[in-house]
DNA sequence: CGCAATTCAATTGCGCACAACTTAATCGCG
DNA sequence: CGCGATTAAGTTGTGCGCAATTGAATTGCG
């Protein structure tokens, strides 16, 4: 039903005077986080299917490309580029070891960091992955100037919700 | 679908004399799923802080939206509106149960199905629950107008993927 | 120098996503 | 009516994401 007129909090809506109620935030709250987890599993679909005779999964993929751009990198700097910790990272490249792709070493001058480089096969398979961005920019549906424009707001949303978080966790 | 002949970004499109080659495409491909990868991730990071005193995870709190807006459903119509299938939602259902949130019962005109009801608890949370868009939105840092644009754009692909990935799969 | 603090990778545990399969109920065609 | 096809939910197994912890190597400060 309609809210009972919620107190209002001056904390987190300073200014209601050009804002929408509770219940319209609520619906559009539903509909951006639906949107965006809906379009995050679509290109998971698509990835799937494109990938599928690669033997990668997407997020294995993912590595792939920063290894395929950058180089050997070590663990951590992975992890920085996609944003991801060693509990996601070791279980993944490990993975990719056995598949034959990676080699990890530990690095002799810090032995706490662990070089992951490409094996041959892991290189030659770059030219096996060179048509899948073609097929799934195609999929889309949309020009590449829109899709240029989609990754700069989606970039945007993503630097000023890193920003957030940290002040909404200290907080309470 | 008509290829576009001038590079809205020449740092992404060197090449403006005829449609990207595979690097060009490899490096934008990378962008665009690095960039949804981590605005969902960190739209789940937000949500994560924000739903932590409710005590729900974000794809708990998509189902609880769902009940609240639409009322009592059947597993089935859940799954429909959230994309979820039952491998999913039957262990996330149960956990909901068990935390009171909701009751799960066999229709009794058809005992196949499942009816998802929400609990009084499960209701009263909507209240609480009430701030929670409001410091999402907050936390984005855009307007309303430019939420919408992007939820329609991100509809928009995902229709676009959905539809092609019955092609994908079906050849090669 | 010595020892505490820090750093890096790995591990553990939990929840979600998805494919493949199972079980049970219902539907519908002949 | 009967039986195969379909449908709904649950189960199993794999992989990812993340928090928390562990263990080993390195750093830095007194």
């Amino acid at each position: 039903m309609t809210e009972p007129t919620e107190p209002s909090d001056p904390r987190d809506l300073p200014d209601p005077s050009d804002l929408p109620d509770d219940a319209d935030l609520l619906r559009l709250d539903r509909q951006i986080c639906f949107s965006l987890n809906a379009a995050s599993r679509a290109f998971g679909g698509v990835y799937r299917v494109l990938l599928k005779d690669l033997g990668l999964t997407y997020p294995q993929y993912l590595v792939m490309l920063v290894l395929w751009e950058r180089g050997d990198l070590p663990v951590k700097r992975i992890g920085e580029y996609l944003r991801l910790d060693s509990g996601t990272l070791s279980p993944l490249l490990k993975r990719l070891e056995a598949a034959g792709l990676v080699r990890r070493e530990r690095s002799p001058e810090d032995e706490r960091s662990v070089t992951v480089s490409l094996t041959d096969e892991g290189s030659a398979l770059r030219e096996r992955a060179g048509r899948v961005p073609r097929r799934l920019l195609a999929a889309t549906g949309l020009p590449v100037e829109e899709l240029t424009a989609l990754r700069a707001l989606l970039d945007q949303v993503t630097l000023a919700l890193d920003t957030a978080v940290p002040e909404l966790a200290a907080k309470d």
